[in-house]
DNA sequence: AGCTATTGATAATC
DNA sequence: TGATTATCAATAGCT
């Protein structure tokens, strides 16, 4: 419905699918209150984003829909759901939150190589796959950083090498006997602080490459090859 | 969205609301499910026809999309229900507890390779560490696991022939005349079973090392390594 | 239920 | 984030 056809697959770059999750969140809510409103239907939404932030419609109260949902569901299923669920209400919300940070940081300890002996062959293959799309794609970044830098860099020393031909052509057209006590004055006291100014650029670049002291040569070496 | 534009109200005719009903229903659910794909969202969607019918979308959990709503609304809602210093003290755990989960879950989607662009060249290097750190360990896993399934499996290999020895050994140190029968008998029931154990061994075999088709010889060619 | 003329939603772009 | 616009998708009214 757009200028080209999306596929339905997960949006890889995080901008693009916040920016497609606003939009479509939009539409989505629309269409739900217009569902609600023409053919008078009980209607309720929730939405996490990936970020864990919730958005929600419905049409009439919230938790009396979700009541009479349970009520059908637990027709289909387990008959003391609904009971517990009031009665324990705060405990168990304290208890998703718990259980889901617990989730997350056992996640977190086994892509760091922690805790895996209870994982199958399967899923240490998903997290293998996990690890080197994520360690590409940090890899990438980083390169993009050090470009960005760099380009920083050679920019603002292109810009003072051009600012010190033009002062050194300045002093070149102005040799007049009166100005030339001036002209000395002026080598002393400016010139050397130009080549201050070219020292500290040197210096960031030099701090640039430094910040990884432990194993910057490798890096770049990798940094190397997409320039080639 | 058609021949003439439809004011959003309730429509009067219950046959053309029905009508209506089938179609924007399942509109809404596709829309639903497109959100929950392409944005990697969260999202459940309850729906009661005007005649009490249920219909329900969850991109996961229907359960435990509720729980989290729950637990959500609970900490943006209900201000007044007790008394204020109890309260707090409940809010600052959920807020801690919020935090710590939202946290853990910025880490998880950075080490995934995500939301990447804030981050200064020595945190990427620190993740990049982290990613190989947790890379080699989740390898050296799955090695340990192809190699405890291998030797599992020859361990049983080894054990099956040797009964089989034993089994033919039997045979042939019972060769009584009026044991020939019974043991012409045995030979066409038992042995025949034992072939076929030995041919699900090699099936196992198989299967487990073709359980990652992309990179097995890799895998194999590391695993030969400490046998040596 | 199936078929179009329309309107609505939205992907890309700024 | 918001506005614009070229397209594609959803659907209202019929059959």
């Amino acid at each position: 419905m757009a200028r080209e056809r999306r596929a339905i697959r997960r949006i890889e770059s995080a901008a693009a699918r916040q920016v497609t999750f606003s939009k479509r969140r939009r539409g989505l809510f629309k269409k739900a209150e217009e569902l609600a409103v023409l053919c008078d239907a009980d209607v309720a939404l929730v939405v996490f984003s990936s970020t864990g932030k919730l958005s929600q419609f419905a049409s009439s109260s919230m938790n009396e829909i979700i009541d009479k949902y349970s009520t059908h569901s637990k027709n289909l299923g387990k008959s003391d759901q609904q009971p517990a669920i009031d009665l324990n209400l705060e405990h168990c919300k304290y208890d998703s939150l718990n259980e889901q940070l617990a989730e997350a940081s056992l996640r977190l300890r086994r892509m760091r190589g922690e805790e895996l002996d209870g994982l199958s062959v399967g899923e240490l293959q998903q997290m293998e796959k996990n690890l080197e799309t994520g360690l590409q794609r940090v890899l990438c970044t980083k390169d993009r950083q050090f470009m960005q830098q760099i380009n920083d860099l050679q920019q603002k020393g292109t810009q003072l090498a051009e600012e010190n031909m033009r002062l050194k052509n300045q002093m070149h057209e102005v040799p007049t006997a009166s100005m030339v006590a001036v002209a000395d004055a002026y080598a002393e006291n400016v010139v050397p602080d130009d080549v201050h100014s070219s020292d500290s650029v040197m210096t960031a670049v030099h701090s640039a490459s430094s910040q990884d002291n432990d194993d910057g040569s490798d890096i770049s070496l990798k940094l190397a090859l997409p320039w080639k």
